[in-house]
DNA sequence: AGTGGTGATGTTATAACATAACAACCAGAA
DNA sequence: TTCTGGTTGTTATGTTATAACATCACCACT
């Protein structure tokens, strides 16, 4: 990791992974004072441990990483960290991996879906509205959507042709 | 539970609850007769758990009837059923409620789509092809979906009204 | 009958994920 | 200073899930 040339892989596509980082950062730094939040050092970093890769993180993951730093050793640090960055929308939940990825576009109210490699664990994020699933069928039967878990498993194009 | 009479509700609409319980009952019967799969007691029973309600029970809600029943009381006793029945369709897992549910058409071969009130707990199956909110996007990218999980939160009509 | 294979179940132990509850700390307001 | 609210540290425990191995029942074949 510590990625310091640009050029890495996000969702599956080739990107400035420098920028990327640093520029989520600062989103996050400016979104936190806007909603007088603090953005405190446990939770920069972890936001920061999300973002170097594209994967899904586990929590312990997270964990260890911040540990290794001295930033916290406990499980409730880093799930503490973890709600506030989910809260804030600067990560997601992945449901079915028990896991964390950093949001690529935070400052939009989404409801995001997500296309989650299991060869190499990377994810992206799909921009779209993902209740539109549900659109019909929920307003049909008068169901209230709160919150959608839109998630696809499968092979990223660079893990279909290996 | 053991609802002897009919019209319990299935999803959020009234049905008659005990020919859905056994007529999904035989059509799994029906269907592991024709994949050459047993459908043995503990299988079965816990399908029956499962399809007394249309809520999601957790494998441990499930371990506890089996045992009070003395059909097994160790947690892979019910995880080993459960991932049977997910496997052959009969049933379906609810990540977002690390969960399990019956599958209320068994014989399609279906991408499901959820809706999980969280007040009563209780859950529909939205018949649609869940992947439509992948189409576009997965072949643009060259993604390959694998298994898709989409479900929706909320309230339903029952729940919404107290 | 005896042997061996296959698939299901029983059981132990432990891994992996998650949170309740309380103590300590720190910055800003009164 | 003292209080307050929010964050972090820590202990303990709860919840979900699986690895690994022993046993059993059934069937096919010799």
């Amino acid at each position: 990791m510590t990625d310091t040339s640009h050029s890495a892989v996000n969702g599956f596509v080739q990107h400035d992974h420098t920028h990327c980082v640093s520029d989520a950062l600062s989103r996050a730094d400016a979104l936190c004072a806007e909603r007088k939040v603090q953005f405190t050092p446990v939770r920069r970093r972890v936001l920061e441990i999300l973002l170097e890769t594209h994967k899904a993180l586990g929590a312990y993951e997270v964990l260890e990483r911040l540990a290794a730093e001295g930033l916290g050793s406990k499980p409730p640090v880093a799930y503490r960290a973890l709600s506030f960055l989910v809260e804030q929308g600067f990560a997601h939940r992945i449901e079915g991996l028990n896991a964390f990825v950093a949001c690529t576009h935070p400052e939009q109210d989404h409801a995001p879906a997500f296309m989650i490699c299991r060869s190499c664990n990377k994810v992206t994020e799909a921009s779209g509205k993902g209740d539109s699933s549900f659109g019909s069928i929920a307003t049909e039967t008068g169901f209230v959507i709160e919150q959608t878990v839109i998630e696809a498993q499968g092979l990223c194009p660079n893990c279909v042709e290996a």
